[in-house]
DNA sequence: AAGCGTAAGGTTGTCTGACAACATGGCAAC
DNA sequence: GTTGCCATGTTGTCAGACAACCTTACGCTT
C-alpha cells in the first residue's frame, strides 16, 4: 500500500472509467491527476495515523519514488495538505505531521469513502440542521429591512417555479442563504452557503418530476412562507423551531431512502 | 495590484519580519512562500469578483509573468484554490471560475483581512455555540457508555488541572470533542473539533494566571460539570442549555473586550 | 453554402535537472 | 566542554521540455 505506484492505479482507474462511460459501471475510482491521488494517498495515510504528530514524513523524493511520480506531484500534494494544516514544512528540514490544533479547513468528504453514502448524507443534514435553525434565531433578532427583501425576494422567486414547476432549486438556495445573511454574522452565512453546495446533486430531487409528484416541493414552500414571517415578527423561537422542522423533513426522506436500501 | 511583482513584495515582507523580529513591529504581513502569497493573491481578486463565474483565468505563463513567479508556484496557487472548489482547470483548455456550488472547504481565516479580529472571533463563537449546543442535545440522546467514560475522563483531567492550576486547555478541548463525538455524527464530530482548532491561541487565556485570577477556569469547570451531568440523565433540552450558556460566557469576555478596545 | 475532417497552435499535466535558501550533524580549533 | 565552521541533506524556486488535450481555422467534400 504503501508503495504503490500510481502510474499503475492510473492505468487502471483510466479503465474504469472508460468502461463507465460506456455505462458498464457506475462510478468508481476518478482517473483525476496524479496530485490528486498523491493528495489521496497521503491523507489516507495520515488519518490512518501511520505517523504520529510531530513526526517527519518522508523526503518528498523519497516519497516521488514510491509512488511512481515526480517531485513537482508530491509538492502538489503536500502544498494542499499543508493548505488544510495537516503538515507543516520547514526549508531544510522536511514535513512534519502537525497536532490537531492546526487544522484549517473543513471538509464533508471523507478519505475513507468506506461509510454509507446516505449516511454522510444524513449526518451532513442533522448539522445543517442546527446551523440552519440557530442562524434563523438570529436573523429574527437583527434582520434589517433589506435582508428580509433578500428574503422576500428568493421566496417569490421560489413561488413562481413551484408555480411553473420548474427547477427552484437555485432559489432555494438562496432562500436559506439570505436568512443565514440576515444573521449579521459572516461566519455563520458563510459556512451556511457551503453546506448547502455539499447538496448540489441530492436536493434537485426536491424540484424534478418526482418532487412535484410527492408534492415535496409545495410542502417546502409553506415551510419557507412560515419561516418567513415568524422572521419578519422577529420571533426567534418560532423560526428556529420551523427551520428545524423544515430540515427534519428532508432528514426523514433519506431515512426512508436508508430502509427502502435495506430491504433490498 | 494584478501586475505587482511579488519578489518586491517578498523582499518587503522579509524586511519587516527582520524588523519584527527585533521587536520594532508586532506582526505585519508574513513572508511565507511565494506560492502562498500567489494564493492570496488570486483569492483576493476571486473573492473581488474580478471575473464571473464561469470566466477563464489567464494563464498559467501570463498569471507568472504578471506576478513575477515561475510557472510552478502559480501551478501550486492554483492547485489549492481547485482544492477548494473555487476554480476548475482543464487540461488543454485552461482553468475557470466555478459556481458556489462547488465550493470543496470552509476556512474562517479571511482573505481580505480587513475585519476586526475580535469581530471575527466573536462570530466564530456563534457559531461555536450554536454547534455545539446542538452536539450536545443530540449526545444526551445518544450517549453510550462509552461516551461517558470519555467525556468524564476528560474532565477529571481538567479538574486535576484546575487544582493544579496548570494549563488544561488541552483536556478542555478533548471535553467538547468527547461531546461532539458522543453525537454519533461524525460531521458534527469533525466540525466541532475544527471549530476548536480556530482558537488554539486565544483560549489559552482562560487558563493562563489571569484567568485563575478572575476565575475563569473554576466558573467553566462548574458548566462542564453540569453539561456532563445533563447529557448523563439524558436531558437533551438542559445539556443544550448549559452549552449554550457556557460558551455565552466566552462571548461576553469578547464583548467586553471589544468595549475596552472602543475607549482607547 | 453548409457540413466535416484535419492540421496548427495554444494550454494544462507531468517530468527532469539545476540552483538557492535553510537545517542539521560532525569535526576541528580553542 | 564550548564554539565555530563545513559538508551533507532537504525544501523552495526556476527553467526547459514533452505529452495530453482543447480550440480554432482552414480546406475539402457534398
Amino acid at each position: 500500500m504503501l508503495s504503490d505506484n500510481l502510474t499503475l492505479e492510473r492505468g487502471i482507474a483510466r479503465a474504469a472509467t472508460a468502461l463507465a462511460d460506456h455505462g458498464v459501471i457506475s462510478a468508481l475510482a476518478r482517473p483525476s491527476s496524479l496530485a490528486d491521488e498523491a493528495y489521496h494517498s497521503l491523507l489516507l495515510q495520515l488519518d490512518m495515523n501511520l505517523w504520529k504528530v510531530g513526526d517527519k514524513l518522508p523526503t518528498e523524493k523519497a516519497l516521488g519514488e514510491s509512488l511512481g511520480v515526480s517531485r513537482a506531484v508530491i509538492r502538489e500534494a503536500l502544498a494542499r495538505l499543508r493548505a488544510d494544516g495537516r503538515i507543516e514544512t520547514r526549508q531544510g528540514a522536511g514535513a512534519f505531521v502537525s497536532d490537531r490544533s492546526k487544522l484549517a479547513a473543513f471538509r464533508t468528504d471523507h478519505a475513507n469513502s468506506d461509510t454509507d453514502p446516505l449516511k454522510q448524507e444524513l449526518e451532513i443534514l442533522e448539522l445543517r440542521q442546527i446551523v440552519e435553525a440557530g442562524a434563523a434565531e438570529l436573523a429574527a433578532a437583527r434582520r434589517h429591512e433589506t435582508d428580509l427583501a433578500n428574503i422576500r425576494t428568493a421566496l417569490e422567486a421560489m413561488l413562481e417555479s413551484v408555480a411553473k414547476r420548474s427547477d427552484g432549486s437555485a432559489h432555494d438556495d438562496a432562500f436559506h442563504n439570505a436568512i443565514a445573511q440576515a444573521s449579521h454574522n459572516s461566519q455563520i452565512a458563510k459556512f451556511v452557503e457551503f453546506l448547502g453546495a455539499q447538496f448540489s446533486n441530492s436536493r434537485k430531487a426536491t424540484w424534478d418530476d418526482i418532487g412535484y409528484g410527492v408534492g415535496i416541493a409545495a410542502v417546502g414552500q409553506s415551510d419557507h412562507s412560515a419561516i418567513y414571517k415568524a422572521i419578519e415578527l422577529q420571533d426567534g423561537a418560532k423560526a428556529k423551531r420551523l427551520s428545524h422542522a423544515h430540515v427534519q423533513r428532508a432528514i426523514d426522506r433519506v431515512l426512508l431512502r436508508m430502509n427502502d436500501q435495506k430491504v433490498e
